[in-house]
DNA sequence: CCCAATAGTTGATATAGTCAACTATACGCT
DNA sequence: AGCGTATAGTTGACTATATCAACTATTGGG
C-alpha cells in the first residue's frame, strides 16, 4: 500500500501515532491519553508553567487545556498554586507521584520513538523533525 | 516556540494540518472534512473500490467508513452499487457532481501543500514523505 | 445443506474539540 | 482612587470523531 501524497502521509502517520501512543500507554496501565502526555511533557519543560502556557504550545482549545488540567489535578499528577505576583496566574507542577510516572512515561515514549524510527538514521529523523517544524511555521504563519 | 521532540513535532503537525484543510474546505463551501476527502481520494485511484477498501487504507473503524460514505451518498458525490458476482460489496464510484468536486478539491488541496511546502525543496518534501512512509510501516509492523 | 467467514449497517457510547459566556485579577490611565 | 480594558482561567452547551458490539445478508467450502 504505497503512500503518495504528503497529506495521506501525513494523515496516516498522525493516526498510526494516536493509536500506538495510545496502546503503549494502556499497556502501561496509565489512564491517559496522547495530550495528557504533552502536557506532562510540556509542564515538564517549563518552569512556572501556566494553563496558557500549555495553551500556546499545543495550539489547542482553552477550554479542552483546562478541563485536561483538572484531570491531572483530580490524578493527583499535578498540583496548580497561584503565582504570588499575579494570582490570575496558577503555576502547575508535579506531585511526587506525577514525577515518578513522568519517568515512567518517558521510558515508553522511548519505546514508541524507537519503533517509529526503525530503521532511519539520527540524521534522517531530525532531517524529519527540521522539516515538520518548517511546516508547521509555515502553516501557523497566517493565511494572508 | 522551538519543537523539538518527534512526538510534539507529530502531533502539533498533525493537529495543524487538519484545522489547515479544513480551513481550506469550508472556504471552499463544501460541507466535507479531512476524512471524507480521503475518501474521495480512495475512491478516485481505487478502481472497484469498496468501503472495505477504504477501512483498510485508513486504518479506521469500519463503522466509521459507513457513516462516512453514507453522508457522501446523501450529497449525491457517490453512488454504490452492488458487485454482480459477489452482491456484498458494494462498489463505490463518483457521480458526475462526484468528479466535479473532486477537481475543484484538488486544486484546494494543492494550495495547502504548497503553503504547507513553502521554502521546502522538492527534495526534502520527498524525503520527509519518504521517512514518513517508513514511520507508518515500522508502526504497522505489529507489536511483537 | 450447514457453517464459518466476509461486507456492510446500526445503536449506543466514549472521546476530543469548539464556541461563547462568565469570574477574577491585573494593568494603565486621567 | 476609580474606570476601562486586557488577561488567565473556568464552565456549559454543543458538535465532531471515534470505538464497540450486535446485527443482517451474502458467500464459499466442506
Amino acid at each position: 500500500m504505497p503512500q503518495t501524497s504528503l497529506s495521506s502521509a501525513l494523515f496516516t502517520l498522525a493516526q498510526s501515532y494516536r493509536v500506538t501512543v495510545r496502546e503503549a500507554i494502556n499497556a502501561n496501565e496509565l489512564g491517559l491519553n496522547a495530550l495528557h502526555v504533552r502536557c506532562l511533557h510540556i509542564i515538564a519543560e517549563t518552569q512556572h508553567c501556566t494553563a496558557n502556557d500549555i495553551v500556546t504550545k499545543t495550539g489547542r482549545d482553552k477550554a479542552q487545556i483546562a478541563r485536561l488540567v483538572k484531570e491531572l489535578i483530580k490524578l493527583e499528577l499535578v498540583s496548580k498554586c497561584a503565582d504570588e505576583n499575579d494570582k490570575r496566574c496558577l503555576i502547575l507542577s508535579f506531585t511526587d507521584q506525577g514525577s515518578a510516572l513522568f519517568s515512567r512515561l518517558e521510558v515508553a515514549e522511548q519505546e514508541v520513538d524507537a519503533k517509529l524510527c526503525h530503521g532511519l538514521t539520527d540524521q534522517q529523523v531530525r532531517d524529519f523533525i527540521a522539516i515538520a517544524t518548517t511546516m508547521i511555521e509555515n502553516i501557523n504563519h497566517n493565511t494572508p
